[in-house]
DNA sequence: TCTGGGGTCCTAGGACCC
DNA sequence: TCTGGGGTCCTAGGACCC
């Protein structure tokens, strides 16, 4: 798949770190982590002493003595993030964002009006710095793929642009940890048959890595090593679930301890079902016991759920019935509900007469009196914010817990 | 390093239908 | 009576990504 390296992928340099140094100077060329109990972003100067994403604090403060802690300015990472994709979009609509930091372009269309790729892509670069102040660094490819790849070796703060005919040149020496879909579990079956480089794996029996790796999976991350994965930037579309997670420290699962947790959560993931017009068919729910292993329980009905009541409730069983099945587990540390199979589906309704009273069906008396306080609760939450009504975040979670704001950053569109 | 919270996709196997 | 074979829907678990 050799051809014109019009696809670009941006993607900002340790962004909530750098934009916690951007606004207070005084942090500039230190090691800074932002988050408390858990590191929630690091910056270049603070991972060179070993510091990562998702490790805990105190383990942090240990290899780095004098690491800087941050609370967070979440709101900040979403403005100036916006205005980071605000220029993507200055060169081409054919923008793909992937999450608040990250995007894919295909500048394909744009020669005439901006000139080459490689060129387009220094402009970007040289427009976030001055006019939002972050670094950002670029790949530019033939594919996405390749892109992408592109950018992780020009990090941090550089440019990488893969000349038509030399991209196996490029790719080749590369460790297969690189391929997107290569995670922990897939490169440890790939070392241990002597597949440690990109090309290795795109010379490979297609044999062996599909017997190593399950027929698709095996076919496309070998697809990717080869660069023949043509999938083309567009637009990101509505999302397939909504979830809401909460960690915790050990918890004996009883009911009385368990169902406001599952309350809050079903709160935040039926909140935003209605403000998406949305709600969902399929039920799931996960916990994970003391040792880190984590069971989970679905269930799928047949009318689309919205309502943060009925949601808490089938969580409940859900939960209950996963408990039953693992009689020997005393202590719980993390509780997750989902829904899946969504539709759309208007949050205000007509009152429609049914026979029976099912409080799940929307239009039962008891449905409806469910869907008015739905109703009443988000009302008040458009006027005066998350935080002004409903169910208290629970305070089980001490050390590990996660400021709303920063869940929401990692929120997809629903 | 014992691990936060938001997602996606895939697979195996069972139930059920024709 | 016992049987083939395909399709769909669903559940549980795993791997991966940001």
């Amino acid at each position: 798949m050799d051809g014109l390296p019009s696809i670009l992928h941006a993607d900002l340099d340790a962004f909530y770190a750098s934009v916690e140094q951007l606004l207070d100077p005084a942090l500039r060329g230190r090691p800074i982590a932002v988050g408390g109990g858990v590191v929630l972003a690091a910056s270049y100067e603070a991972r060179r002493f070993g510091v990562s994403g998702g490790m805990s604090g105190r383990l942090a403060r240990e290899r780095c003595p004098e690491l800087v802690f941050v609370r967070g300015r979440f709101a900040e990472y979403r403005r100036l993030g916006d205005r980071v994709m605000e220029i993507l979009g200055d060169y081409t609509p054919a923008v793909q964002r992937i999450s608040v930091d990250e995007a894919f372009l295909d500048v394909g269309g744009s020669r005439r009006l901006f000139g080459e790729p490689a060129h387009i892509a220094a402009q970007i670069r040289r427009r976030v710095r001055e006019e939002v102040g972050l670094p950002i660094s670029v790949g530019a490819a033939s594919t996405k793929h390749l892109a992408k790849i592109a950018s992780q070796v020009a990090k941090p703060d550089g440019l990488v642009v893969v000349d038509p005919g030399r991209e196996r040149e490029f790719l080749d020496p590369l460790p297969v940890r690189l391929v997107w879909g290569v995670g922990p579990a897939t490169e440890a079956r790939l070392h241990a048959r002597g597949v440690t480089t990109i090309g290795q794996l795109a010379r490979a029996s297609p044999e062996m890595v599909r017997g190593l790796l399950g027929a698709v999976h095996g076919a496309s991350l070998q697809d990717r090593a080869g660069n023949r994965d043509p999938r083309p930037v567009r637009p990101s579309g509505r999302g397939r679930s909504v979830g809401a997670q909460s960690a915790f420290r050990r918890t004996a699962p009883t009911p009385d301890v368990l169902g406001p947790v599952l309350g809050h959560l079903a709160d935040r993931v039926a909140g935003r079902l209605r403000k998406a017009d949305r709600a969902g068919r399929t039920v799931t729910v996960r916990v994970r016991f003391r040792d880190l292993r984590s069971v989970s329980r679905a269930r799928t009905v047949a009318e689309p759920v919205s309502c943060t009541l009925t949601l808490r409730e089938i969580a409940e069983e859900l939960v209950a019935a996963a408990l039953v099945d693992h009689p020997g587990e005393r202590e719980v540390t993390l509780l997750a509900v989902s829904v899946s199979r969504l539709e759309e589906h208007l949050a205000v309704q007509m009152e429609l007469p049914v026979e029976g009273d099912d409080p799940h069906r929307p239009g039962s008396p008891s449905g409806t009196a469910r869907m008015a306080v739905d109703r009443s609760m988000d009302a008040v939450r458009r006027r005066f914010g998350r935080g002004a009504v409903g169910y208290a975040a629970v305070a089980l979670s001490d050390r590990t817990a996660v400021p709303d704001e920063f869940r929401e950053l990692a929120e997809h569109d629903v």
